[in-house]
DNA sequence: GTTATTTCTTGATTTAGATCAAGGGTTTAT
DNA sequence: ATAAACCCTTGATCTAAATCAAGAAATAAC
């Protein structure tokens, strides 16, 4: 699809609040940014996420869509949740990895070719930096993962999310029940148990709102990353200290 | 601790082996490795592998540690097993983030503060671009670990662990079998109990040696990028075809 | 506004792997 | 050579979460 020159004025405002091009120019973004291409993916549709033919970096403009792997048995773990402003970049995989993209809703994605993010890369060294950065806290945020799924009990994990998105976003639930469960590694029937022992405690979903009866009921669940975003980390609220 | 001149001639060759130095001529990486410095561990040693006092990348040159998370409850995840070659940057890690590194031999690492690192990456583009490089083998490696320890069995686990070993090495298991255990998120009794399970299989381990009965038991085990190295994939007698 | 479809909850049952416990091997230390 | 420490195996039991099953609630479709 190629975006109309009024519609491209708006996806280069919009992609210079990205993280991936922070402290570059207009004019050093521009021939980058000429090369972009847009291309739509309906809900449901799933595609496979290879270096072969996907050696690209998408943006995710808008929608919705979960990276996920599945095995013979068709169990799936999801390995990232794609939100708007989020980057996948298969052009990083080594040439037999693959993942499958699962769309939730019908989504715009911004792809740049390889060869055009090596140019931009070669060009101007912060952009290098970016890139760094961007798989700097892909490693980061899979080794937090990693440490979530294993070590901590569902009600643990639920708890977890529950912080994660109440610091990082509006105090509510961002995705639907049975996304976030399998995000988390464990059943709809699972979650929605852990959710019923934390209303126990005090934490409850009104309509995906988080509400707490107390405000520091979910400090227990947090992490210290999350934590460092969140106003009670490091004072004697906060039982991290 | 001051490596003697001598000692540097050899050190500055090894590190030139490294993939991370790859494509990099021996004046260009001088004023870097003139940065290098040394530090020795001992076994059983734990340190705390934070940005803060560890802004560095760390190079295993001799040793074997793991990098872990332990929670509350005592309970430990192995996050990567740091053998010689291999490397660490915890500079990479975001200020809160920390791993514990677990020291399981004597072991001597090598480290570039951060800012050596950096003046490298912008005078060499090329090493920018290693760097990227290690960086995306991280995450790629992450998620397949996420795979593995959520979507296998123990049985399947401990299979694919044997062709991981098989392939990539020698036909031995690299590890004491509950430093694998760990890393494959199990306890060393049910990889023990896998392991019984393979025998009736015919793939059993003589003295950490790995033996086949026939030579394709474990190929039901494998996944695509391991198999990508292996000399059976994609003929007939590999089962992924 | 009613029906249809999907999502969520709650209960009963099953199961893979953890935990507990004890004995056997193997390596390291003295 | 013997002891000590550690690692591994095997068996018995337990448990958290998965699975199975069936309604209830919420969303979407007509």
């Amino acid at each position: 699809m190629i975006p109309t020159k009024k519609h491209l004025e708006r996806y280069y405002s919009y992609l210079h609040t990205l993280p991936l091009f922070s402290n570059l120019s207009q004019e050093a973004l521009q021939p980058l940014f000429e090369t972009l291409q847009v291309r739509q993916f309906h809900k449901n549709e799933i595609v496979t996420f290879n270096s072969k033919e996907h050696s690209r970096l998408y943006i995710n403009f808008d929608g919705l869509f979960k990276l996920t792997k599945i095995d013979e048995r068709g169990d799936e773990i999801v390995l990232k949740i794609v939100d708007k402003k989020d980057l996948v970049s298969p052009m990083h995989f080594s040439p037999h990895y693959d993942v499958a993209a699962d769309f939730v809703k019908n989504t715009t994605l911004f792809y740049f070719s390889q060869e055009s993010i090596a140019k931009a890369m070669a060009d101007h060294h912060q952009f290098s930096l970016n890139i760094v950065q961007y798989l700097a806290d892909s490693v980061q945020s899979l080794m937090l993962s990693a440490e979530v799924l294993q070590l901590k009990t569902a009600k643990e994990k639920v708890g977890w999310y529950l912080v994660h998105s109440k610091i990082n976003a509006t105090f509510e639930l961002p995705y639907s029940k049975s996304l976030t469960a399998a995000y988390l590694g464990m059943q709809p029937e699972s979650f929605s148990r852990a959710l019923s022992e934390l209303k126990k405690e005090g934490v409850f979903l009104d309509n995906k709102k988080i509400k707490l009866d107390n405000g520091d009921e979910l400090c227990a669940y947090c992490d210290p990353v999350t934590g460092a975003d969140c106003a009670f980390f490091k004072t004697p609220d906060c039982l991290h200290s």
